[in-house]
DNA sequence: ACTGGCACTCGGCTCCTGAGAGTGCCAAGT
DNA sequence: ACTTGGCACTCTCAGGAGCCGAGTGCCAGT
């Protein structure tokens, strides 16, 4: 059904509209493209290609544009990630490079893919599922309320208060802070929940314990809840001028922890690309996401990505990305 | 030269155009707003209006629209900050009553801030002058690297990292910890500043100690350098159909921290209002931002705000904005 | 299977026109 | 001295007519 030249027709007119936003007609495609046929050929490509739903033209008599099934297979079969050049990879690694901690890794993560894609980015934090416990600190702020600090190998702090029985001695506090980290020491989330469970039967005379270890049990629940920052939010202005309506709910979403996790999707560790519909969150039908998971090759840690129009360049977007990706992964295992 | 009427008229016609978003002209002003004269004197009044610069007209023989310093005139004079009803008032206190720690604190202000304005909202994170290092720890996180915590009575908790000499101990990390916890304990900045110093002279075989201690003076050097928070950008596409093209600037500002910091401007405990041009920003001169600092009456600990169109409804902003301030601090005050 | 030719469609551009809103100014009234 | 009604004028906006051109679909011929 779709032979050679068809699928041809299509990537040049899928390459014609990113870059002019305007629908493409047969003749300025062969004018354009070296397709050594007839302006009448094209057409008939082309009708043949709109009944199959890859093409669809905003009003009769007027050109072509690739509907999201036309996305989908271009980016399917009709385009390879081509690799960045040096000079781009130069620079990733120099801005990467210069970071400082976890959240100066992310900041910039973020920051960068912007840049380069000129699109949303987001970034999701590293959850490292062989990441161990490497303190547990409990700072008394008040006579009645204490913070409870969970420190993993991966310098990822997370913190929630507990409220401390009346009477509560300074040395208990203490106490109970040097019996927890010794039993969590080196220790992976799963195995942490067992100790703590093992320690609050052991050690039933520590009045302070039970309310810590809730909470830590808490944190440890929490931990795949990670943060994801979005970045770039200005290039939603550049999206297109038929964009502005469909503005609002994409900056609505883009605020929404939830959403953008479910967005990211699964981490895989290759580049997956979601298209117009075949998102759920109704407000960003119009808008593709360019995602891809970060880590050890066998060991993904989290994912990032990118919001655009439907209408971007596919492949230097996916390049992008997935060069990101790599980058920060690698990056994040040295450091 | 400006009587009662010519003020009366420069009220009518910020009320009339902030509601309908169009130039006001003579007659609906009088036929709207119990004006008791006719059309020609409001014509008149206008016209004086027009020279002294608090109105314009978008071009000949279309309504007037305020100008910036119209809209100054407005807010200094020609209007008092109305108090919010006692629903408001509840949803306020209840929705912030939820929060469990300093960062949902700040999300939900954001968050309600955002919503009750229907603009953007930005808060900065509370600075207590008066707050006191309340735990200071040293975690090793590999042999050559370890993290330095800092925690204060507010619960603010930064991190850096510090690297280790060759061959350092763990009772050796341990020790230094435990020293510098107790010499800093319930000092403020500029105190543990100097028992720092004092620290440093006197335990000079302490090999881990100098690395931490310059770790830990940086960590209060950057304490004012608060984080700010952004949310409801969303509301930037209500702001009207002739703000489209200024957007992108706007949402570009916004994700710069150091500009927002500027915006908010000095920390004052009552409302402040900077309108159009007054921003030094050039990004946002179609904005107006509505400030107030929040805390204790006599200790102001940071500033909150909106950032909307100048064409705003001041009144009710500046009473949004000034009662989360109150109850914000409030909050923070009891918690 | 491809091509050239041809009739047809339809959106967008320009030009025009009328309606309406609003202004500025003037002379008369209070 | 301020206010008012009247009036001529300006300018935007909406609607309609008409043309242009890009683009299509179809068909007959190679």
């Amino acid at each position: 059904m779709l032979d050679e030249r068809k699928l041809a027709v299509l990537r040049a007119i899928i390459t014609d509209y990113v870059e002019n936003s305007e629908p493409v007609g047969s003749k300025a495609l062969v004018e354009r493209y070296r397709l050594d046929v007839s302006p009448a050929t094209i057409r008939n490509d082309m009708a043949t290609l709109e009944e199959e739903g890859y093409l669809t033209q905003p009003h009769t008599s007027a050109g072509r544009i690739p509907t999201d099934k036309g996305y989908r297979l271009f980016v399917d079969r009709l385009t390879s990630v081509k690799p960045l050049s040096p000079a781009e990879k130069r620079a990733i690694s120099t801005f990467l490079g210069g970071a400082a901690d976890l959240d100066d890794v992310v900041s910039r993560t973020v920051r960068l893919l912007a840049q380069i894609t000129q699109q949303v980015a987001i970034v999701q934090y590293p959850v490292v599922s062989t990441a161990v416990i490497r303190h547990v600190d409990v700072i008394r702020l008040h006579p009645d309320r204490a913070l409870v600090l969970l420190v993993t190998s991966t310098g990822r702090i997370t913190q929630t208060h507990v409220e401390l029985p009346v009477e509560t001695l300074d040395a208990d506090v203490e106490a109970t802070a040097v019996r927890i980290a010794g039993a969590v020491r080196n220790l992976t989330s799963a195995q942490a929940v067992r100790a703590l469970h093992q320690l609050v039967r052991d050690a039933v005379e520590d009045s302070v314990l039970p309310g810590v270890v809730h909470a830590l049990n808490a944190l440890l629940a929490a931990d795949p809840t990670t943060r994801v920052v979005v970045g770039g939010v200005q290039n939603v202005a550049r999206f297109g001028d038929d964009f502005h309506a469909a503005m609002e709910p994409v900056l609505e979403a883009l605020e929404e922890q939830v959403v953008l996790l479910r967005l990211l999707g699964e981490a895989r560790n290759d580049v997956t690309v979601r298209i117009g519909h075949e998102n759920e969150h109704v407000g960003l039908q119009s808008t593709s996401v360019v995602a891809s998971g970060y880590g050890m090759p066998d060991d993904v840690w989290a994912t990032l990505g990118v919001v655009g129009p439907t209408r971007m360049n596919y492949p230097s977007t996916m390049a992008s990305v997935r060069a990101v990706a790599r980058y920060v992964g690698r990056f994040l295992a040295e450091g």
